[in-house]
Order: structure tokens, then C-alpha cells, then sequence
DNA sequence: TTCATTTTTTAGATTTGTCTAAATTTTTCT
DNA sequence: AGAAAAATTTAGACAAATCTAAAAAATGAA
């Protein structure tokens, strides 16, 4: 069965909003598809239609099985692409989300196992999100918020979740990315910033607002 | 300036009619995209709205310089994607143009154009059409060296440079000669030495300083 | 040249995905 | 509980790309 791009991008979306809030709402939904309420209606009469969701109006809604295993689909190729584009095209990790949604939206399958054999079945995105394997299954890394990590204690950067170009380019200036190495030396309570040391560079203040969507896993070594 | 996948469809398909016949009819491009006469004429009317057409109603039709320019930007895509699927990822020449299809309506300038230097520019696709540079120039050549072969793409040996008593001999052995059907199983970056399939023979390696003095043309039938 | 055939275009519908404005349902607040 | 606010849905419209059926223009054969 094949979806149009636009029912893929509803599909992704209520798969990302799902897993934090469990159930969607359509004004969230609109929120993020930068669309207005009454389209979203719309599409999800459709969707339900096509057994991908489970809706009652006035009820919010989520996946059905089926849905699942669609949006995880769209994922893996997503982060696949963007992968390819970094390691293979050279581009930064920071300009190849969009590139990578259009390419989400290729429909053959065996394209994709290909590149993801290319690649050497890579397990995380140039982001640090985990890519699903052809089957569906995600490999959970365990992250820890930036907020979370204890003082004094070195990790490694493994995931930025809001992929805003604003986040990114305020990363790159203070020399913060995927695989970065840092500790936190003080919280201020005040405004819940954080003073952080990195390794081989100037020392950074990182705002409660940044360091939300800052992930980390425990560094081994240090 | 954005155009839709069937704007760009239109384009593509005129521009490989008007190289054969000069100009274009409806039934013509109706035939080429499988699709209806009254459909062809609503969509030239948008395309001339946008000045990509030369377009007088009843008169035949074809693509202005702007119309040409899109057109072969498309081709440019769909042929180095063709490309990629052949050289890197393993795929069969002739189950690469159904994905190239897609594949070529994704809009990065900057993500083709790094496709491009990472295949190495590219002369020709693997089914030995030529592949338009950034700037839209085709090179017509139908020869290539048979280092510049791409691999599991059968071509025939046109031409051997260097025509020593000792490298005609070193090539009868092998079973090689002009005519001779083959095609590259395999690139050995150490030496640049390649592992060739013989038409009607066993397969052979040849080294790189034999191979430079062999040129080849890429092989329609198989 | 004229009229039958072919080609092309127009007219009017349909589908998909979107929108605005209005109506309806749910939630919240006093 | 009842009213106001917020969220959601419906109604009606529109743009893009397609279709069928019918009309108009070009072609060509006697």
C-alpha cells in the first residue's frame, strides 16, 4: 500500500506527539504540522478511514498498529538519508533535516535496506536518534536530559531534540554536537542555567530553555 | 523557482520528444505519459502561463529556453541518482529507473551537485545515456574508457588505443577484442586492477595499464 | 474544394489536500 | 450548575491535476 507524502507526514507527526503525551490532540497536531485545525480534521477522517488511526471526534487519537509501523517506516528512512548525507556527502549534521524530508518519502523498500546496508546498519541518526531496523525495532540507547546529569560528571552528547536551525546554530557557536564531551561545573538555581566545561574548548552557559533538549549517556572514559 | 513532480514530468518528456521530432504534439506527449489528450492541453496552457512552453493552441508545441533549462536539471538528477543505485548500491541497471523516477524530483541543488563529485563527474549513466553538468552542458561521447565503466554495466569493447604486438597479445589471450561483450564485477582501489565478465567466456582481471588503452560503448540489449 | 476523419481544445466533474467562517462539543471557572 | 472560553468539527470553497464527453479546428482524400 502506498500513502501520499502528506499522509506520511501526519502519521510521523502523531508518532512523535504520542510518545511523549500518550494521546494527541488536533490543535497540538495542527501545531505541528504548521497547519489549521480543520485540516487536520479533515485528514484524520481519512486516516481512520484507512484503519491507521483510532478517533472519535471530540476524543484526541493515536496509532493504530498498522499506522505504527507506517510512521516508524517513514523514520527510518528519514534518518537513514540523513545519515548518508553526512557521512557519505559531506554535508553537517545541522543542514540535513530538510533535504531529508523529502527523501523520506521515496516508497522503495528495497532502496532503503540497500542504504541501510551501505551505511553498515548504522544504530543512531547524526542527531543521535536511534534508526529502526527493517523490521521495526528501535535499539533504546539510555539518555539522560542535560538537566539530569550530575555535577562533576563527564558525558557525551547523544541527541538534540528540537532540530530548529535557531538550536543548531547557537550549538555550533558555543562548539557543542552529537558526540561532544562535557561536564556541568555549576547549576545556577536561579534560572535553572548550567556552566558546562568541554573538552578542548572555552567553558559555555547554557540556558534551562537549551539544555532541555540537550541528551547525554555517561561517558566511560573520563 | 519550485515546479510540481508532474510540471517536471511534462518538461522532461517534451524535451525527449522535441530532440527527435523537432516539435510536439498533444497525442504525442498524451501517449508518452500515458495520459489523456484533454489532460496534456490543460497542463500546456499552465506551463506557457509560466513561459517554460512555446505554445499556440492547435499548433504543436515546444520548450522555450527556461522550459529547457528545468528540463535537463531534471534529467541531470534522474541520471546521477541511476547512477548511484548501479555504482554504490548493488542495484541492477535495469531495475534502477523506477526509483530514479522519484528520485529525481527531490529539489537540493547542493545535494545533486554532491552526488555528482562523489560519483567522480560522471559522464554517462548506466544505461551509456550522458549526464548533464551543473551548468546543463551534455558531452557527447558514446566511447569511454573502460576505466570509467561503471560496475555490472555491460558494454562493448569500440576501441583499443595502444596497438603493440604485446597488448594484442596480452588481450587475445584473454579473450578480448573489439566487439567483445563484458562487464566490471569488480573496482580493486589498491591497484586500480579490475575483475571483468567476458561475454561467452571465463572472466579475466586486467590491470590498470591494460585498461586505459581499452575504450568501450555502453551495451543497450543487455 | 468540400466534407469526413483526426487532432486538439473546451466544458464540466472528480479527487486530494487545503482554507475560512460558522456551528457544535467539551472544558473551565465562578 | 450555568456561562464563558477553548477545542473541535462541519459546511462550503478553492487550487492542482486528472478525467469523460462534446465542440472546434486542422487535415487530407476524392
Amino acid at each position: 500500500m502506498k500513502y501520499s507524502a502528506s499522509k506520511e507526514n501526519y502519521l510521523k507527526a502523531i508518532f512523535h506527539l504520542q510518545s511523549q503525551d500518550g494521546v494527541v490532540t488536533t490543535n497540538e497536531l495542527a501545531d505541528e504540522l504548521q497547519t489549521r485545525a480543520a485540516s487536520v480534521t479533515d485528514m484524520l477522517k481519512k486516516l481512520k478511514d484507512q484503519k491507521l488511526l483510532i478517533y472519535e471526534r471530540y476524543r484526541g487519537f493515536k496509532l493504530s498498529a498498522e499506522g505504527r509501523k507506517i510512521a516508524i517506516q517513514i523514520i527510518r528512512k528519514h534518518r537513514l538519508w540523513e545519515l548518508f548525507l553526512v557521512e557519505k556527502l559531506q554535508f553537517g549534521w545541522d543542514e540535513v533535516h530538510e533535504i531529508a524530508e523529502e527523501l523520506e518519502h521515496i516508497s522503495s523498500k528495497k532502496l532503503i535496506d540497500r542504504l541501510d546496508e551501505y551505511l553498515g546498519y548504522p544504530k543512531a541518526d547524526p542527531h543521535g536518534d536511534p534508526i529502526p531496523d527493517s523490521n521495526g525495532k528501535f535499539e533504546r540507547i539510555e539518555q539522560v536530559n542535560l538537566l539530569e546529569l550530575p555535577l562533576n560528571q563527564w558525558a557525551e552528547i547523544s541527541g538534540v531534540t528540537n532540530q530548529s536551525s535557531e538550536i543548531l546554530e547557537l550549538l555550533r557557536h558555543k562548539n557543542l554536537a552529537i558526540g561532544t564531551r562535557l561536564e556541568i561545573k555549576k547549576k545556577f538555581l536561579f534560572d535553572n542555567s548550567l556552566e558546562v566545561r568541554i573538552k578542548n574548548h572555552p567553558s559555555a552557559t547554557i540556558s534551562e530553555e537549551v539544555a532541555k533538549n540537550i541528551f547525554v549517556k555517561y561517558d566511560q572514559q573520563n
